[in-house]
DNA sequence: GCATTAACCACAG
DNA sequence: CTGTGGTTAATGC
């Protein structure tokens, strides 16, 4: 975790939505209350149970969202910048209620919670921007919980599979940046049961896998298993 | 009963 | 950290 020099919001090139509808009082007001930091994989970004810190916005990097239950660690979402991350935090409880951690290097900016109230207080575009962004993830998050709890682990890695290809790398080849181990808190079963599934997979000729380098080679089959549970 | 599924456990590279 | 084999409890036909 490495504090950089002084950034600057209004030429930021990962301007978000919410920062693009302020005015120029307010975005000084963010400007002197915005610190950037860059943090490597592993490197916690939120951790479960300390106070919050402020709203995360992630520019750049990929980040865990996570939180111990009562048998083991889950993954709740993995996000890809850019995006905020610790609103619901923010905006609720005085401690963070889940921990995020990079995936890999991350540029994050972090803002005041202070500050953060004083733009949604000032600017209605800026707060609508906001909601929006809660709403998407809350339905995401719906979608996702209902697939994870009424699907067979077939079903909930080649989702997994997927997500990665689609949403996140864009590309149907790519180094699985979770370990075996994590990727079992994301689609909730043990590593083992992963390790079955993929090379299941694998023997099918549904996907090259080679450690974390993985490949999708027949997507319209994985898409009917994960219809199928 | 019998088969299937996935967790659990142990151990080896 | 990862793959594999054996065991076991739960579930479905």
């Amino acid at each position: 975790m490495k504090q950089l020099e002084k950034t600057n919001c209004e030429t930021c090139q990962f301007k978000s939505c919410a920062v693009e509808v302020l005015d120029p009082a307010e975005l000084f007001i963010l400007q002197n209350n915005c610190s950037a930091i860059v943090f490597q994989r592993n490197e916690k970004i939120f951790r479960e149970g300390n106070p919050h810190t402020g709203v995360a916005y992630v520019k750049s990097g990929l980040v865990k969202v996570h939180k111990t239950g009562p048998a083991r660690d889950q993954i709740l979402k993995v996000v890809k910048p850019p995006r905020f991350i610790g609103l619901p935090t923010v905006l609720g409880n005085k401690l963070n209620q889940y921990a995020v951690t990079a995936l890999e290097t991350t540029h994050v900016c972090f803002i005041s919670s202070d500050s953060f109230r004083k733009l949604i207080m000032l600017n209605g575009k800026f707060a609508n921007e906001i909601i929006n962004n809660l709403c998407q993830d809350e339905l995401s998050f719906f979608d996702r919980s209902i697939n994870q709890s009424q699907k067979h682990i077939n079903g909930r890695v080649a989702d997994a599979l997927l997500f990665m290809a689609n949403e996140i790398f864009g590309n149907d080849s790519f180094l699985m940046p979770l370990n075996r181990n994590d990727l079992g808190d994301f689609v909730h079963a043990r590593r083992e049961s992963v390790t079955r599934t993929l090379s299941r997979f694998r023997k099918d000729g549904l996907i090259s896998l080679n450690g974390k380098n993985l490949r999708l080679l027949n997507k319209a089959m994985l898409e009917k298993i994960s219809r199928n549970g």
